[in-house]
DNA sequence: TTATGTTACGCTTGACGTAAACATA
DNA sequence: TATGTTTACGTCAAGCGTAACATAA
C-alpha cells in the first residue's frame, strides 16, 4: 500500500477533480492522474470513472476514500499529539534540568 | 506525514530492533536507522533511545507506535476490502453483462 | 569477541513531477 | 475553453555496499 497515493486519491475524491486537488497540494494534474492510476493497478480495480468531463468515484472508490479519510485524520492525530513531546526534546539540556520546567515552556 | 518512515519505525518497534527489523522488510539497518532519524527530526521528538545494545521507545515513541498500529491496519483492511471490487472489474465485459453474476465468482 | 546500532561516503535506481501534446465535452 | 489523459524526459530521494566506530553482553 502506497500511502502517497492513496493521499493523491483522497484529495481527489474530496475536492472532485485532479485540477482543483492539484491546486490544493501544489501537484500537477497530470501527476495525480499518472500516480492514481498505478494505485489503481496496484490495487486491481478501478475508483474513478469519468463522468462527462469530469471524474467521480466508482463503488470501490468510496470504500477507498472512507478508509483513506479514517488513515488521514489519524496521521494528523500523531503529530498533533507528538507536538507535546516535540518542546520537550528540543534539546537534551531540558530533560537533565527538569522535566516539570520544560511544561512551563 | 511520510508513511513509509512511519513505517519504518513501527517496524523496528514491533520487532525491537533495526536488524531483526531489516530481516523482516528486506532493509539494511544502516537506512533504517537513518530514515527513522529523519522521521524524528521531522515530527521534532525522538522516539528511539539507546537500552544497552538495543534500543528501545520513549514515551513519545509508544504514542507514535499505538498510533501506526491503527494506520497500517486500515491500511490492510483497505486492500482486503477492495479485493472484492478487484474481481469485478478485472475485465469491464463483467460489468456489461451483470453486477449480479460478478459476485457469484 | 561478538552483537547491535550509528554514521559516512559514493553510487545506482526507481519514483516523482513537469511540460507539451492529445482527447473530450 | 476547460478538464482529464498520455507521453517523454529530467531530477532527486531512497536504498545499498562498504567501512569505520561506539557500546555493551
Amino acid at each position: 500500500m502506497n500511502f502517497k497515493h492513496l493521499y493523491y486519491f483522497w484529495m481527489a475524491a474530496r475536492t472532485g477533480g485532479m485540477i482543483r486537488a492539484g491546486q490544493r497540494i501544489h501537484i500537477t494534474p497530470q501527476t495525480l492522474s499518472g500516480q492514481i492510476k498505478v494505485l489503481e493497478a496496484r490495487l486491481g480495480c478501478q475508483l474513478f470513472e469519468r463522468a462527462g468531463r469530469n471524474v467521480q468515484l466508482t463503488e470501490a472508490g468510496h470504500v477507498a476514500a472512507g478508509y483513506a479519510e479514517e488513515i488521514f485524520l489519524l496521521g494528523e492525530e500523531l503529530e498533533g499529539a507528538l507536538k507535546n513531546y516535540a518542546k520537550a526534546s528540543r534539546n537534551d539540556d531540558m530533560r537533565a534540568r527538569s522535566v516539570a520546567t520544560a511544561r512551563a515552556d
